[in-house]
DNA sequence: TATTGTTATACTCTATAACTATA
DNA sequence: TATAGTTATAGAGTATAACAATA
């Protein structure tokens, strides 16, 4: 390795991210999805969530979800109903769920690819890696 | 977990890298340095790198090269060398090896604050998944 | 013929401020 | 008083195309 950065793990779990996400994007691409509509699809399939709730579960902003759904609307894979006078739900369509079943099919492929890139010995010891990591963050 | 996403390791991944630039960008604030200025530095360090070079080692493109170096030397902490008739040689100035010594001592720190959050059982088996990951990424 | 440095440009992602209306 | 949805906007970060000059 002549990169010095290399044996940063802040550095290689910046690459790594990188690198997954443009892998991400390629493979969802078929579905004429991003890879943040494909997680709006599958935390909205919870049902009755708010785009304020959405966007507190993925850590988007309120103002920046707004374009998203609009998006998504668009494409009739979402609908806005009112829970009250001034909240929404967002409510996938059957086009939207027939989608989110094309996403999960896509990403559970990639998340097995992906782990299956990663040695036996260090396999099981990723995932609580980054949620360690992740939820360090939040303090 | 309320999020659906969270044992997902594409996710997971995301969320992490995500978190760790972000207190790192906070931790390196003081010194007037983005995190993309102070890996510029790390690698310009080795000498006799030109801009091009330095671009295929952070993975960055010659064309947004230009803006960040024109930074770096503005802050009067790299200049550019004539090696032949059309290539540069970035290299530190006095201010700028001053600056990666103190850019060190707090990515030295926050690498190790980083992997004093993983649990013991798995902080061994982060930095070679992560390797794994992002090497399998280059194919 | 390939590469370097550069300019210009566009697109995505994200952050902030502000406003209206409702809980 | 806090929250939801929205609009507008600004700043990063990144990608592409093109060009002149040199290896």
């Amino acid at each position: 390795m002549t990169d010095p950065l290399a044996r940063l793990p802040g550095y290689a779990l910046r690459r790594a991210a990188s690198a997954m996400m443009a892998e991400l994007t390629e493979r969802l691409a078929p579905l004429a999805l991003r890879i943040i509509d494909a997680s709006l699809l599958m935390v909205a399939d919870a049902g009755s969530m708010t785009s304020s709730d959405i966007g507190r579960v993925l850590d988007i902003q309120r103002a920046n979800m707004v374009p998203l759904l609009n998006r998504l609307e668009a494409a009739g894979l979402i609908t806005r109903q009112p829970l009250d006078r001034k909240s929404m739900a967002i409510i996938l369509t059957p086009a939207g769920r027939a989608r989110l079943a094309e996403v999960r099919a896509i990403t559970g492929q990639f998340e097995e690819d992906l782990m299956a890139r990663i040695p036996d010995a260090h396999r099981a010891h990723f995932l609580p890696a980054l949620q360690a990591l992740w939820s360090a963050a939040d303090d």
